[in-house]
DNA sequence: ACTGTTATAGTCACAGTGACTCTTTGACGA
DNA sequence: TCGTCAAAGAGTCACTGTGACTATAACAGT
């Protein structure tokens, strides 16, 4: 095997959630260098027993205590530019992941802080906005797409709420990620016409807010939304 | 940085073509251990000062002679099963490429043949369709599956034809990869109804077989297609 | 009981498709 | 030179699903 081609691998992964309304990722504040202090995503080295896919899992425990039977992983892309660390050769296997309700972290083994941030903030250069270590920017906008066009077409939004969940409380995921709120209305007719998107419980949810209480769903098992569900151009006040 | 995290880092390409008609894939035959004599993806090692990119375009010019302002190069994604080489830990980064009118291969350095197969043959079990070497035969169904999906949503069947092309030259791409022909009729609406998909020449094809000629047409700028073209279900007889 | 708020139901015009049929145009052979 | 064949290209029609709405029902708090 060529010496030249031994990399160091590591994962990282863009783990998304939706706390308040606001599509959020986790970040953690590096303690270590290269980037000391700087806020980065989530991430460390494949171990020699396991494949990306595992590392990462392993590291969302870690880092969330999110354990693999809830919410959703899958990988990204591989990020693999040649100076992409200062220190040596490091590729990265990028993930995307996302559950409901993930608890305030708490900073890992090599990080001196970790919280939730505002996606959009972070991207579109918020008033707070921290630049991020290595390429995580670049990282965090492929997630972010990824996650945005997803939701179009799969079922997706559902690995965002715990169940039971009412449809108001589905609708707002699109509403977080998206930006703009899918139309009420239609909204509920293409979930609820999607064979497998949500079933029905008997319940309906506590009023805790003010209004009439939502009924409860849990999640089906279809994974394809055929039509897909688009972002509304013109959206209706919310 | 941690020794176990070194990896061997390669990249594996699903090279794609149509070539009379049938959606072909490029496999060289391996003349080195592992798995050598077998039929495999063509790839290779990623150098110290390339990305994963890079030398997947490295590797496509060596094996098919396609230089990189030709076709289309896309990353798939990332296999690290780690006993998924025999050997030693290699990680590879697995692209799907594809351009028209691929000549034919020559093997390269480390093959002792190449040619092309017939994509639904390897992968549905045709008469001569031989085991693929490492995960290949899990990397190409991957593949196979991006392009077909690809094709619904993109103007992506552009780049495997030459230009100035037919209509139904274009339409012959989706006939081949999708193993059914998309309605005529429909077929040419969508497409010239779609701004930017294809741009009219004034010339029409030279009349080498029977009926009448197609107009020329070239590549637009449009990369997506919305609301998508998708496969039908009762296709009419060719 | 009233009022505000939120869930749920229904309506209607329209875009785009799927499945067709019909017409045109050129090549080739008699 | 004139038919005939084959394939390109044009047009049709019913139907699905959407986008943008309006109207009604159900609960919470005062």
């Amino acid at each position: 095997m060529p010496e030249g081609s031994a990399v160091a691998l590591t994962v990282d992964l863009a783990v998304f959630t939706i706390r308040e309304g606001v599509f959020s990722v986790l970040l953690v504040e590096r303690g270590v260098e290269p980037f000391e202090g700087a806020w980065a995503l989530p991430g460390g080295f494949v171990e020699p027993s396991e494949d990306a896919e595992s590392a990462a899992w392993r590291e969302l425990l870690e880092e969330t205590g999110v354990d693999r039977f809830e919410g959703h992983l899958e990988q990204l892309r591989t990020y693999s530019a040649p100076d992409r660390d200062p220190r040596a050769r490091v590729v990265s296997v990028a993930h995307v992941a996302f559950a409901p309700d993930l608890p305030e972290p708490s900073a890992g083994s090599d990080a001196a802080g970790a919280r939730w941030w505002a996606v959009d903030d972070l991207l579109d250069g918020g008033p707070d906005a921290p630049a991020l270590a290595f390429d995580h920017a670049q990282i965090l906008r492929d997630a972010r797409e990824r996650i945005r066009a997803k939701l179009e077409y799969t079922t997706l939004a559902r690995e965002f709420v715990a169940e039971p969940f009412t449809l108001p409380e589905l609708r707002r995921v699109y509403t977080a990620v998206w930006g703009v709120p899918p139309d009420l209305g239609n909204f509920r007719r293409k979930v609820l016409g999607t064979d497998g998107f949500v079933v029905p419980t008997q319940d309906r949810g506590a009023g805790g807010s003010a209004g009439r209480p939502a009924l409860l769903y849990r999640r089906g098992t279809a994974r394809d939304l055929q039509p897909p569900m688009l972002r509304t151009s013109t959206p209706r006040e919310e």
